[in-house]
DNA sequence: CGAATTTGACCTGCGC
DNA sequence: GCGCAGGTCAAATTCG
């Protein structure tokens, strides 16, 4: 009796009639049942007619055998007696009905074989005698067996639920991997198909006196509805193939320190504040705090050493790059940032801002301010690492969509003997189904993936009036809020759509672990959101409504850009951009 | 007075 | 090794 097994019937049934492990299923299982569910003696109605109908005569195998045990009433008088197997390993109850005076009744013996190895201590007192329940009520008896069984068959169930969970989070998984695997393939075999028709034109790093050719431009394709404009995109897919000669290109992707402008072009910029005058900073009036960053800092900028610098160094040298036009400073991501830094660019008149995310000490997150140089309305915010704690909504897109972003960039998919192509598949991936295209940043210091939401397919969509409905962000300008929310139903729905097409931007890093900070939203952090972008909201809303196909990660930077605020008066732009495409480029250093 | 920003100095990586 | 450029630090400054 050394393996837990106290099955001594008739002295203490309630506590020793149950081995310790709940493993051993079987009759002993289902009278634990029994016995913790119902208090009184649950007899054996017509224990003895079932008993022999049951086993003896009609179902003469194990199964059937210990079926009937579970009838028995162990715990009322003793006109059944229940034997256990008298050796050390009694693997046997014998359960034999007796005459009321104590002789065993003819045909009553019922010898079940438990399938157990059962070590019982005391062979000379295995034989117990339990109650048969004189005045037992059959259905009761049964309905409770029935509820003990299904007692039962819910905690298989229940133990079968949760595994077919744990399956369904693996499969998640799977699946969001698989999938941007696929679209890589597809992206190769479709680029495959277009070979020959591509110019891979790389651009030669920084060449003096052409500073606009030092990124190599690409011409995009008009993102009309045709069904064509995606199939002549694909011949012209490649990162590489820019045209540098021809007509000027319509947008030209430029990784963020390539950003060069002639000084004629600056000095024709006079709308810009006199705080980035001349490259430098003379003024405060545009301190970020002007933007509507809430008074209620969570918490102080912490040094931010300890963060753990192997993975952080891996994940901010992918960067996601946003170009938006804004007046603003600064456009509002939702999250809260603290500037640590300003530099001057090479080739860029305007200065470098850098920020740390301060929603959480330690927070990776980083990013970089610049105005384009070529055209200073255009605000180039480029982030990088991921976040390590809970965020607003608000932020929620922008954050997963760099996370995303940089988790693909460096997920290996992209090095190989063709970075031309690779850098294409990203971009594709991103935007598989748009019109636009992949370029490459040479001398870009990272990989970057560039959302260019400057510009809009369809003019149409701008046209749409801000009528819809309002977004209640305290704080913001109602004009904004309009036109904003005005496209955030397009931009949600077609999100939510497109993430189904490409969850795998949606990558488990970014889920997991830290997450990346990417986590439950906290509506009570939702920063007000601030007026900025509509012109760029416009733009993006149209692309992402010409184009079912666009990505959840496009999709998510646009609704940041909704959620970010900017300048009150951007909104009167927002149906500046008719003409141009919203575009997502990929760069990265080869 | 605390918090945020500014800004010069410093560090690091890279190319020559 | 040197210079350059990007990035960061931290003391000084400014703001609310």
């Amino acid at each position: 009796m050394d393996k837990g097994w106290g099955l001594t019937l008739d002295s203490d049934p309630g506590t020793k009639f149950f081995p310790n492990k709940t493993d051993s299923g079987g009759p002993f299982f289902r009278l634990k049942q029994q016995r913790d569910m119902f208090q009184f003696p649950v007899s054996l109605a017509g224990s003895r007619e079932d008993l022999q109908g049951t086993s003896s005569s009609s179902s003469p195998s194990g199964h059937e055998k210990r079926r009937v045990v579970d009838e028995v009433d162990f715990f009322s008088d003793k006109k059944t007696k229940v034997v256990v197997g008298g050796d050390d390993k009694a693997s046997t109850v014998s359960v034999k009905k007796e005459t009321s005076h104590g002789e065993a009744a003819p045909g009553s013996d019922l010898d079940i074989n438990t399938g157990l190895h059962l070590l019982t201590a005391n062979a000379g007192s295995d034989q117990s005698t339990v109650d048969d329940g004189v005045s037992s009520d059959m259905e009761d008896k049964r309905a409770k067996n029935e509820l003990a069984q299904l007692q039962v068959e819910l905690q298989r169930m229940n133990a079968e639920n949760q595994k077919l969970r744990d399956m369904l989070s693996h499969v998640g998984n799977n699946y969001s991997a698989l999938q941007m695997h696929l679209v890589t393939l597809m992206q190769q075999q479709r680029n495959q198909g277009a070979e020959t028709t591509q110019e891979h034109e790389v651009r030669e790093g920084k060449s003096e006196g052409k500073k606009h050719d030092v990124i190599v431009p690409r011409q995009f394709m008009d993102l009309g509805p045709s069904g064509t404009a995606e199939a002549d995109e694909m011949s012209h897919s490649s990162s590489e193939e820019r045209t540098q000669s021809g007509s000027p290109p319509s947008n030209v992707e430029i990784a963020s320190k390539d950003y060069v402008k002639s000084k004629n072009e600056i000095s024709q910029f006079d709308q810009e504040t006199s705080s980035f005058r001349d490259g430098k900073r003379i003024g405060r009036e545009e301190s970020p705090a002007s933007e509507g960053w809430g008074p209620n800092k969570v918490q102080k900028l912490n040094p931010a050493k300890p963060v753990d610098q192997s993975t952080e160094a891996t994940m901010r040298k992918a960067r996601v790059s946003v170009r938006a036009r804004s007046e603003a400073p600064m456009i509002t991501d939702g999250c809260q940032w603290r500037k640590y830094g300003q530099k001057m660019a090479k080739g860029n008149p305007c200065p470098r801002a850098y920020y740390r995310c301060t929603m959480a000490g330690g927070c990776p997150v980083r990013k970089q301010v610049q105005r384009c140089a070529e055209d200073r309305t255009i605000l180039i915010t480029t982030y990088e690492g991921n976040h390590n704690h809970p965020l607003p909504p608000a932020a929620m897109a922008m954050a997963s969509t760099t996370a995303a972003a940089a988790s693909m960039l460096l997920s290996g998919s992209m090095p190989s003997a063709d970075g031309i192509m690779n850098q294409n598949l990203l971009a594709r991936a991103i935007l598989p189904c748009s019109s636009s295209v992949a370029t490459i940043s040479a001398s870009a210091p990272f990989p970057t993936v560039t959302l260019d939401l400057t510009h809009s397919p369809n003019p149409l969509q701008l046209q749409r009036p801000p009528t819809q409905f309002q977004v209640p962000f305290p704080g913001q300008a109602q004009n904004f809020a309009s036109v904003a929310a005005s496209q955030l139903p397009q931009v949600f729905g077609q999100a939510l759509y497109n993430q189904s097409k490409f969850s795998g931007l949606q990558l488990s890093q970014d889920m997991g672990s830290s997450q990346l900070g990417h986590q439950v939203p906290h509506p009570q952090l939702q920063q007000p959101q601030q007026p900025s972008l509509a012109d760029t909201v416009s733009a993006a809303t149209a692309a992402i409504t010409a184009d079912p196909s666009f990505t959840a990660a496009l999709a998510a930077a646009i609704t940041s850009i909704i959620g970010g605020g900017a300048h009150p008066n951007s909104s009167s732009n927002t149906s500046n951009n008719n003409n141009s495409n919203a575009n997502t480029t990929t760069t990265s250093r080869q």
